[in-house]
DNA sequence: ATGAAAGCGCTAACAT
DNA sequence: ATGTTAGCGCTTTCAT
C-alpha cells in the first residue's frame, strides 16, 4: 500500500483533461473560466477520492506567497508571549497561515539572523516584539512590501503596524495606587533597555513620583535568561535600600525573580514591602498575600496583532493602507501586596 | 535603491559563467567538482557582496527538504510545553531548522488536520504530543518514511521514537511521601483520559493505595480550556470527599485550578489538605504554603526529543535504525504543602 | 573544469 | 469551455 504522491498531472491523466483545468477547479476559478459544472464535480469527487493535496512548496514558487506567517517574541516560555502566541496562532490556523515561530532573547544580531532566515522563507507577513538595533533590517522589510506588525514596544525611526499597551499610564496609576495607599518610599525593578515599552513603564513612574514630590529609587537589571542573576541583582537593590516601602516590577518576570529575593530577605508583603507587577501570573493571584498586578488584554493584543496583519495579507498591494497604531488600556487587579495594614 | 531580488542566474549572468557552477560552489561542491580555487572563491566575494539568498523554495521543491521540523503541543502557553518548545526551537535553528508549531487542544480531529497540513508543507520530521485517535495518520507518516519523535504520551500501535518520564514510578512515589507522612484519604485529581501519561500516573497512584490497603478517590475531569471549569469539577469532588487529608493533582493546570478551588473553599494546606502537583511551576514555588512538585527534567526531555530527531534526519534513509524509546527520571521537591503538622 | 538542459509541481497568460 | 506553454529558482545528470 505504498501512497505514492500524487501531483496535478497524475489526476489530470488519469481524468483525461488537462492540469490546468483542475488547477482552475481546485482554486476556484470553474466559474470564471466556465468550467462544466459536471466536470467541477468529476474532479472534485475524484481529487476527494484519492486524497490529493497540492503541492504547496511548487504553488508557494509559483505565486510567491507562502501561507506562513513568522512570529518573533522576546521568549516564547514567557507566558505573556506564549499566551500571544496562542491566540494568534489559533487565529492564523483558521485564516489558512501557518506559524512558524522564534525567540529572539532580545538579542539584535540573533535577531537579524531570524529576519534573514525568515525572508528566504518567504513568509507573506512578519509579527515581531522587537529588540533595538533592528530598525534598519525591519525597515528593509517595509521597503521590499512585507507586512509587519510590531507588537508589544515599537521602533523609533520605524514607521508600520503597531499594537502596544498604554505602559506610561499603567505605571503612572500603579504608583498613584500606591501613594493612595500612603506608600511614600517606591522602588522601581526595570530592565537596562531602550525598549518602548520599559521606557514608557519608566516615565509613568517618574512623573507620578514627581508630581508628589517623592524620591526616585530605579535599579535597572540586565535583560538576562538566567532567574538567579536577577534574583541576585534585586537583592541587593533591595539590601542597599531599605527604607523602601513599595516596589514595582516592570516585568512579570522580574516579580517572579523579585517575589524569591523577598522571600529570601524574610520581608513580610505588604507590611515591609507593598508589590506590584507588571504583567498578570496565576502565580500573582495564588502567592501569599495575592500579588497586585497590572493586567495587560492578551487576548485583545493577539487579536488586534493578527487582524491588522491579515488585512494588509488581504489588501491589494497596490493599494496603500495607512498604518495603524493601537493603543490598548491594561486594568489593574489589586489584590492584598498593597493593602495598606497600618 | 530597489533591492531586486536576486537569482542565481542573476548571479551566473554577472559573473559570466553557469548557474551550474555556482549552484556546486555554494553547495560546496566545489572540490569534487574541480572547480579552480580562484573562480570559487571570486563567486563567494561576489555572493557576498550582494547580499544574494538562495531561494528555499525554490531549493526545497526541487531537492524535496524543507529544513522545517513540525511541532505538535497540546498547548503551547502551557509552560511545560512552550518550556520544552524553547529549548527545542533553539537546537533547531543551531542545526538549520526552522520550527513550525501548533496547538492541538487533545483534539484528534484538529490533529489530523494540522498533519495534512504540515505534510502539505514537506516538513521534514515531526515532533508531536500526540492525542490519542491520530495512531493512524500517524503509522502512515511513519509508513511514508517521515521522522516521528513523540514525546510526553505515546500511542498504542505507534512503533517509533518516543520520549516520555516515568508518570507510574513518579505518582507511585509521590503517594507513598504522603503515606509516610501519615495521610490516609488520598485523592487525585486526573483528566478524563486514555493518554499513556495519564494512565501512568493513574496506575501509579493506584499501585501505591493498594499496597498500603488504603482507599481511591480518583476524579476524572474533561480536558477543557476553560480554567473556571476546572475549578469547579474540582470543588464538588473536594466537597464531595469531607475525609481527604491529600490530594494529587495530575497535571501541572489542574494543580493550579485545584489551589483556586481550596482556596476559595477556605481549606488551609496542609491542615486540611496535603497537595502535591504533577509538573513544577514558579508558582508552586512562591504560594502560600510552597506546593510539592514532582518535576519533570524539561531541558533534557526537549534535547532527548531534538537528539533523536536530528539523528533520524541526518542519517541515510536507506539505514532504517531501531526506534528509540527514552523514559527519563522525574524528580520531586519537597515543598511546605505536604508537611505534616499533627 | 564547466555548462546545457531537464524537471521538481504548480499557475496563468494566451491560445483555440 | 478547455488545453498549450512558459516559467517560478534551484539542483543535478550528462555532455563536452
Amino acid at each position: 500500500m505504498k501512497k505514492k504522491k500524487l501531483s496535478i498531472n497524475d489526476i489530470a491523466k488519469s481524468l483525461d483533461i488537462s492540469a490546468t483545468t483542475v488547477s482552475f477547479i481546485l482554486n476556484g476559478h470553474a466559474v470564471e473560466k466556465r468550467i462544466r459544472k459536471e466536470l467541477v464535480e468529476r474532479v472534485l469527487k475524484y481529487v476527494e477520492e484519492v486524497g490529493y493535496k497540492p503541492n504547496s512548496l511548487a504553488r508557494s514558487l509559483r505565486t510567491g506567497k507562502s501561507n506562513t506567517i513568522g512570529l518573533m517574541v522576546e521568549d516564547i516560555s514567557n507566558p505573556y508571549f506564549s499566551g500571544i502566541a496562542r491566540f494568534i496562532e489559533e487565529n492564523a490556523y483558521k485564516n489558512g497561515y501557518k506559524i512558524i515561530y522564534s525567540s529572539t532573547d532580545n538579542d539584535p544580531e540573533k535577531t537579524k539572523d531570524l529576519i534573514q532566515m525568515f525572508r528566504e522563507r518567504h513568509v507573506d507577513g512578519y509579527i515581531i516584539s522587537a529588540p533595538v538595533g533592528v530598525e534598519e533590517d525591519i525597515n528593509e522589510l517595509i521597503a521590499a512590501g512585507l507586512p509587519v506588525v510590531l507588537f508589544d514596544r515599537v521602533l523609533q525611526g520605524v514607521e508600520t503596524d503597531a499594537v502596544e499597551v498604554d505602559n506610561n499610564a499603567s505605571t503612572y496609576n500603579a504608583i498613584n495606587h500606591l501613594i493612595d495607599r500612603g506608600y511614600k518610599n517606591i522602588g522601581l525593578v526595570t530592565l537596562i533597555s531602550v525598549q518602548s515599552q520599559m521606557l514608557g513603564r519608566l516615565q509613568g513612574y517618574k512623573s507620578a513620583l514627581s508630581e508628589q514630590g517623592l524620591k526616585e529609587h530605579v535599579v535597572e537589571i540586565p535583560f538576562s535568561k538566567d532567574q538567579e542573576n536577577n534574583i541576585n541583582h534585586i537583592l541587593t537593590f533591595l539590601e542597599s535600600k531599605k527604607d523602601l516601602d513599595a516596589v514595582l516590577f516592570g516585568t512579570n518576570y522580574l516579580a517572579i525573580s523579585g517575589l524569591k529575593a523577598i522571600k529570601r530577605l524574610g520581608l513580610t508583603i505588604p507590611d515591609d514591602l507593598a508589590v506590584i507587577a507588571f504583567d498578570n501570573h496565576d502565580l500573582f493571584e495564588l502567592s501569599f498575600p495575592s500579588i497586585t498586578a497590572i493586567t495587560q488584554p492578551i487576548a485583545e493584543i493577539a487579536n488586534e496583532v493578527i487582524t491588522i496583519l491579515l488585512k494588509k495579507l488581504n489588501s491589494d498591494p497596490l493599494v496603500t493602507i495607512g498604518n495603524q497604531s493601537v493603543v490598548l488600556p491594561t486594568s489593574m487587579i489589586i489584590r492584598d501586596s498593597t493593602k495598606k495594614i497600618k
